[in-house]
DNA sequence: TATGCGTGGTA
DNA sequence: TTACCAAGCAT
């Protein structure tokens, strides 16, 4: 067993090290507002899935100034199919707050203080934007922690534990010089290397330094806690159209579950499945299918009607009734976005 | 401290 | 198909 090198970690991310367009090459300084950008979409979020989102909103929105100056709905639409949508909500709202001081706090604490920054975010954007010599703790360096000094305590509750072991990897000179590369070099080693399942321990510039590799138990870490059943729930989501063809849509209130976005009309979702009778003003119904769908907590089986309505019958039915001209509009989270598209 | 919060890829 | 899990945050 031998101490985890910072210099044998650089070493390596300067040969391996993943091309990503948020991340800048060699010599080039990182604009904070893409870093930050990247960050907030990065949130239990693959790269893979980001990448595309990644791209198109920085077309829409390339500073700050304008991500500032855009109206939420397009902020929302933009976002539409990413997931945790409260992170759209402050993405914007921190957007505003940092156009008006004119630029991005450069310590961990400023970062933190704003909406949607957590001790995770805000050591990431310090470090990588920055250069602050802090190691953000994300589920890489968790597992990698993990698994380099062997820590059988199951997380969440090893999480403290983990963050502070992360802290004595990057005490040599050269991660504090580069910190920015010393950070994600921890990602990629996390990413390629300290997967999940199967590492490749073969290849890792560390495993000579690793206990859990010298044990034979690096697959098993990090130990988990068990987790809770994932119910099951029920909806009814109608699709009903005014005499001119029009969609239907509602705004969903600004907080909890899909908040802020778009999606179809209909009741409350259950624990059993609902009685599907249609509401006041609606014709023509027909049934067209279920759409399943998982969410982190529960799944969901929403049974998807057809119909037709007038103006004066919508407004009685939704709070704030917004009507789509589009024959399959964009900007519906993936729930709304399946049921819309069901054939019928 | 525990829970609520999306989605898509992979084994 | 099921289960897991991915650059977490807010409350």
């Amino acid at each position: 067993m031998t101490t985890p090198s910072d210099r044998a970690l650089l070493r390596w991310y300067d040969r391996h090290r993943r091309v990503l367009p948020w991340r800048v090459l060699p010599g080039e300084t990182a604009d904070p507002y893409r870093v930050w950008l990247s960050e907030i979409m990065l949130q239990q979020t693959t790269v893979a899935a980001v990448k595309p989102y990644y791209a198109r909103f920085l077309a829409a929105f390339p500073t700050i100034d304008a991500l500032a100056r855009a109206g939420e709905a397009d902020v929302f639409a933009a976002w539409a199919g990413l997931g945790y949508y409260s992170r759209a909500r402050n993405l914007h709202a921190c957007a505003k707050l940092v156009a008006a001081r004119g630029g991005f706090p450069d310590t961990i604490a400023g970062l933190e203080a704003l909406p949607g920054i957590g001790p995770y975010t805000a050591r990431a954007v310090a470090a990588i934007a920055f250069g602050a010599p802090v190691v953000p703790v994300d589920g890489n360096v968790e597992r990698v922690a993990a698994r380099l000094f062997a820590v059988a305590e199951p997380v969440p509750g090893a999480r403290p534990r983990l963050a502070a072991l992360a802290q004595t990897l990057n005490t040599g000179a050269e991660a504090q010089a580069r910190a920015s590369d010393f950070a994600q070099a921890l990602f990629d080693l996390g990413a390629t290397i300290c997967t999940p399942r199967s590492p490749a321990c073969a290849l890792c510039p560390w495993r000579d330094a690793c206990a859990a590799q010298a044990q034979g138990i690096a697959a098993e870490l990090p130990l988990r806690a068990p987790k809770v059943a994932r119910p099951q729930r029920f909806g009814i989501a109608w699709r009903l159209r005014d005499p001119a063809g029009r969609l239907l849509l509602e705004r969903r209130p600004p907080r909890g579950l899909l908040g802020g976005m778009l999606g179809l009309p209909g009741p409350a979702w259950t624990a059993e499945r609902p009685d599907a009778a249609p509401p006041a003003g609606v014709n023509d119904c027909r049934e067209i299918g279920t759409v399943r769908h998982v969410f982190t907590h529960f799944a969901l089986d929403l049974q998807v009607f057809d119909g037709r309505i007038g103006l004066e019958a919508a407004v009685d039915l939704v709070a704030t009734p917004v009507w789509s001209d589009a024959a399959s509009p964009t900007g519906l989270p993936g729930l709304f976005a399946k049921a819309v598209a069901l054939p019928g």
